[in-house]
DNA sequence: TTGCTTGTTGGACATCGGTACAACAAAGGT
DNA sequence: ACCTTTGTTGTACCGATGTCCAACAAGCAA
């Protein structure tokens, strides 16, 4: 197989290791899969990383951390914090066949058991919820929205979502991806104390 | 190791690989794990299931099933709304350890791949939301709660009941236990047109 | 007691997992 | 042209896993 610049192949590396983990599993997904993936031999991994576990975390990372930077520049535009509030929840609408949410359902199980693993997903889960409380402050303050505590808001429409869109990945037709954003919609004016149907 | 009734080892497999689960999640459960946990043979397993994947999905169901019947029966003996309604809530701190929350983050990470697991997951996950809406039906009927869409709302607080213990078993300290407890309440309290604190 | 059923054993078997390593090959500078 | 660096290969190793099976033993009916 062609040879490839080092960066070239440690995100090719990471690339492959994201299409496997999207059909098996980020823990079901292994060396040999990776490199048949990419169609080179499965030693190539230990070149650029120092075990599979760590090729794994970082995997994982890349694909939440681009996620999270692209609804951060989602944002950056938007003027006022109701606007920023309904970008931040259509977010969820967008994912393209929940690929990526399946990946944080994995991420979640493993994290317990896989510390690499669950000190991203923990750093992560971190950041949409400090994004959350950050626009319910800022709303706060200039009179668009009414809340007492913003942290805890924050972690509980976090939690809301995160929750509804977990319904959706894994059970199908149960809950369908229109109401899970409606509904998230709704658990924001009544945490917000805004009128029924303004989001 | 004592010879027992065919219903009596096959629980005991259940319980067995129950406790195995419990320590390293439903996907590392091995065969030799379960029988040196029972003190048997691993060659028994096949005696009683058809393969191992079998008998982790039983073991599974049984799990979940034997939670959803425990807090059924703590809410039967509850006068009125308001009491099932924390009692529902209350369920979630005791779970010691919260490794059957472990248990319900490797089903549904597993749910859209593995088909048998994910109709269970589904199928529970469903009964789960119809309690909290007849709770809340009821509630609203006799006046104590003011709710224009139990359905929707009992999707939306079981989602964030759900998304909190999440954080708490995969990400450790980062959201304690009680505040879990502490702002699913106060997410009811907001849904149902509640007091704060009344909860 | 005799014989049949069935729970139970212990290990064999093939497969698959992560990792290590010696050998090969393609650049790139000198 | 030569040598050093570095990307890449192929395979070997070792442990773990699910599954299968022939042999054994405990209960039970006749």
């Amino acid at each position: 197989m062609p040879r490839l610049s080092h960066d070239a192949r440690k995100t090719a590396l990471v690339t492959a290791a994201l299409a496997v983990a999207r059909r098996k599993g980020l823990g079901a997904t292994t060396a040999r899969d990776v490199a048949a993936e990419m169609g080179t031999s499965s030693g190539l991994i230990h070149h650029y990383f120092d075990s599979m576990d760590d090729l794994l975390a970082v995997a994982f990372a890349s694909a939440a951390q681009s996620d999270l930077n692209n609804t951060r520049e989602a944002l950056l535009d938007l003027p006022g914090p109701l606007r920023r509030l309904q970008a931040y929840f259509k977010n969820y609408e967008r994912i393209d066949g929940y690929w990526s949410m399946q990946l944080w359902l994995d991420a979640w199980a493993e994290a317990a058991r896989r510390p690499p693993i669950g000190a991203i997903s923990k750093q992560l889960n971190m950041q949409w919820q400090q994004i959350l409380e950050q626009i319910i402050a800022e709303g706060v303050s200039t009179g668009a929205f009414r809340c007492a505590d913003p942290n805890g808001a924050a972690w509980r429409l976090l939690s809301t979502v995160d929750g509804l869109a977990l319904q959706v990945v894994a059970h199908g037709d149960m809950v369908s991806s229109a109401s899970a954003v409606a509904w998230s919609l709704r658990s924001a004016e009544l945490e917000l104390g805004l009128a029924p149907g303004s989001l």
